[in-house]
DNA sequence: CTTGTATTTTAGTTTGATCTAAAGTTACGA
DNA sequence: TCGTAACTTTAGATCAAACTAAAATACAAG
């Protein structure tokens, strides 16, 4: 209940890995597939945000590591989101708020191989 | 109860005018003498924002405006913040908070007049 | 120990958010 | 109508969030 918290869900980005993870546990390489428009790293970045505002936590899992969403931090405002992703002209706009919202570098082709 | 909202409450600087229009109407100049760290129009901008958030409304009152929270838009997460606000250990972080979280220029010297 | 897979961390880049300063707008009152 | 006060908007500057690519780490299994 503190205003890393608040900073944490005021990210879109971050909201929609709180959604993939809110009824069932994914490893980090699972959340990834399911955002194909930002690598790996970015991926665990913000993982770690969540972590560190207590939003989620992880445990590992053989060669795995295992995300959770903490609902007890988020207090009330979990009903707020469940609210948000419930109603359906929220699910259409998604999308380009998502593509509105991107910060930083735009992908980069990958440097063919040195032969 | 959209994704503005989320956004808008993400910003310290946001949710120290909230916190200052939270029992009490205001005049914008009002709320800039309770901010001596920020421009006049950097306070303006931020009340836009809320506005467009639909978190504070004004009206015309004679020559000033007068600003006011709309407590109903925020919904739970009004007592989300006046649970913060409450906590004593939050208000000694504040300061302290908001010092890290500056963005943009530092104030430049006022450019002294031609002569 | 080596190889491969999963993830984190680092270094560097881009862009939007937040700011300042100044110009513009609105409304009151002399 | 003119001036002034209150506020908003614009143009430009700076900073940190969010990203990419690549290097580093962790850990399982052969």
């Amino acid at each position: 209940m503190d205003a890393a918290l608040l900073s944490a869900i005021g990210s879109p980005r971050r909201r929609e890995i709180l959604r993939l993870l809110w009824d069932q546990e994914l490893t980090a390489g699972a959340i990834h597939q399911a955002m194909p428009d930002v690598t790996f790293g970015a991926v665990s970045l913000q993982l770690k945000v969540l972590a560190d505002a207590g939003l989620v936590e992880s445990r590992p899992d053989a060669q795995f590591r295992v995300y959770r969403v903490r609902r007890e931090a988020l207090g009330p405002v979990g009903a707020m989101l469940e609210t948000m992703w419930a109603d359906a002209l929220w699910n259409l706009k998604l999308k380009a708020e998502l593509k509105e919202s991107r910060r930083g570098p735009r992908p980069r082709r990958r440097r063919s191989k040195a032969r």
